[in-house]
DNA sequence: TCTATAGTTCGGATAAATGGAACTATTGAA
DNA sequence: TTCAATAGTTCCATTTATCCGAACTATAGA
């Protein structure tokens, strides 16, 4: 097991960041994370909108949204404690974080 | 060459946005339309970032950027003039758009 | 009607997502 | 220690999406 991967600010890329949070999964998994008070496991979204997730697709998740840079994961334990980089991402682009995170409970909301 | 098809602005996803502009050609070529004071053909974008694009390429980044209610696109004679449709975006997911072109301007500064 | 121009569609090659099965790392109990 | 349980990762085959050259369609103008 290689050690994860994670971007230096400067190297976090808009392109990734959209590709990341243009799944449905991915883009309510970074919800959670970056809603969330506490770190969230992975196994913590072995559902998402009631869909379970095979492990092995999630990890494939994870790892996305960490080499993009939204989220830091480490190891804690047996587990991993995820917790999102919302606030270093902020300050590269502005705004960006918080307006998709808006839209993205806009379209629940709507759907709702 | 059936009609072009273009979402209501109630069927445009968030997701479909973000996967639309995860693209570098196209991010590019949404910025230019969003930012022109006229409408934009299809073939003002034969180079991007001075890259030669091919025209079916081209042609398939149009068609993303449309379907996913980014951009609308109409034949006038020969060509196609293509607007964005910012204004109504904002009305569905207010500062989304201004958020990713800001990001997308912060990035081109930082990389010159 | 012929030619040129602007885009679209088709189809094959290449790349990426999906998910089951096997593997690794850590913990805690026997 | 050793063993079992848990949490993730990696491997790999299948499916799906992207890329781009070539052929096609639509419109305008000579």
């Amino acid at each position: 097991m290689r050690p994860l991967a994670h971007p230096a600010l400067e190297d976090i890329q808009l392109e990734g960041i959209l590709h990341a949070l243009s799944d449905p999964v991915r883009v309510a998994i970074f919800t959670n994370i970056a809603g969330a008070d506490c770190a969230q496991t992975c196994s913590a979204f072995a559902e998402v909108n009631d869909k379970p997730i095979p492990k092995s697709s999630l990890s494939h998740h994870f790892k996305v949204l960490r080499e993009a840079g939204l989220i830091r994961s480490e190891r804690q334990g047996v587990e991993m404690r995820n917790t999102s980089r919302c606030l270093e991402i902020e300050g590269r682009f502005p705004g960006l974080i918080p307006a998709i995170l808006n839209a993205h409970a806009v379209q629940a909301a709507r759907a709702a």
